[in-house]
DNA sequence: AATAGTTTTAATCACTTGTTTAATTCATTT
DNA sequence: AAATGAATTAAACAAGTGATTAAAACTATT
């Protein structure tokens, strides 16, 4: 039997979540296919037999961490779409800035989510946001009112890959931008931290112009 | 000694071409780590041996794909950033188009490329668009003229991620926007094909905003 | 302290992977 | 046709890999 849980300690982690920390370290930095189990228990300063005793193999461990990932990105982005009590402006201010932040404290977060995509097709994106493509959103509903007025004429399609390009794509590309345009890392938080208000106005502005 | 190159033939490729071509493939849909000689040799068709007798090993045939893609990458966009003849918005339409079309024609070169960056930092992202960067190209002039003139109060590192993430990253997402949005790989190539003439207008409306 | 159960370790297994070898086939020249 | 060198093959090697094992160390309960 496992040893119990004690997720409420605020002391040393247990071993367990040493090895799964260290796990979603080398992951992120370097894949899942690039990735030795010899590597995760290196970091982890664990012995590599205790990555089996904890998860079985290592995929399973992979395929717990990118649902932790997951669940980390739908859980907060599903409360902005589903607000009652905000407008569609601020819910794309808000939607942007948690984006931005959550990149910001997750820098390897895009690169691991495209592992995912590139090599997982049918078994995950099947459940990322699984709940986000229910019509039930009021984020939908709201949108369904500012289209029927006559507001815009742009494909919806459009909007969710221009917000995201504009969103995430600095991210993903980041390393690159940092050295061809010679910006430092201090520069590219602070440039980041800019387009937490740029992006709504720049998406305003393209809704605008169609 | 080689087989002569051979490279004006236009009937049967070379045993050596036909390796190279699958294992462009094959690092495109599976990444580096994540392919095996042993794939590379059967999609090729050939014999695993004849891998390491025309590239003496995985790494240095997995480099020179590198290097064509991105010669083939910075040659095109080089000879548009370069035009005296265009204006400044002509060259941002003419970026648009040639990158769009280059990417539906090979949609996996993204993978590729963020592999790449995420993998091979130093390295490589010397040499990728090392010739781009130089104060020298006519874009930049143009751009300085149209910068010193009051047009725009953006800074430029903003103006190109936003660019690059309108453009590049639905190419990037596209396993997930197909799924999530219901668009079918006709509807996608649609789409893309609309924002050919989109991201341009787009882009000035973007930078009326500021 | 003895016991039982859990956690950790070092060693090893079975298999994969990149690469090499030695032999064979093929093509070209003499 | 013989000979030479290039192209191709089947087989194997050495190192690396995920996983397992059996023993040891540790922890708690009696």
């Amino acid at each position: 039997m496992m040893q119990e849980e004690n997720k409420t300690e605020r002391s040393i982690p247990s071993t367990e979540e040493q090895i799964k920390a260290a796990a979603r370290r080398v992951f992120t930095r370097k894949g899942y296919a690039a990735t030795r189990t010899r590597d995760i228990a290196e970091e982890s300063g664990h012995n590599l037999a205790l990555l089996n005793y904890y998860f079985r193999s290592k995929e399973k461990l992979f395929n717990i961490i990118m649902m932790e990932h997951l669940h980390l990105f739908i859980k907060d982005v599903l409360g902005i779409v589903n607000d009652e009590s905000t407008t569609l402006p601020q819910k794309l201010e808000l939607l942007v800035a948690h984006y931005i932040d959550m990149l910001l404290a997750n820098p390897g977060v895009p690169v691991f989510m495209l592992h995912i995509i590139n090599t997982n097709p049918d078994e995950l994106l099947n459940n990322v946001a699984s709940a986000l493509d229910t019509e039930q959103l009021v984020l939908v509903k709201q949108w369904r009112q500012f289209a029927a007025a006559g507001n815009v004429t742009l494909k919806p399609a459009h909007i969710i890959m221009n917000l995201l390009g504009l969103t995430i794509f600095p991210f993903i590309a980041s390393p690159m931008i940092k050295r061809k345009l010679h910006v430092s890392d201090q520069e590219f938080i602070a440039l980041m931290t800019e387009r937490k208000q740029l992006v709504p106005v720049w998406m305003k502005a393209i809704l605008a112009s169609s």
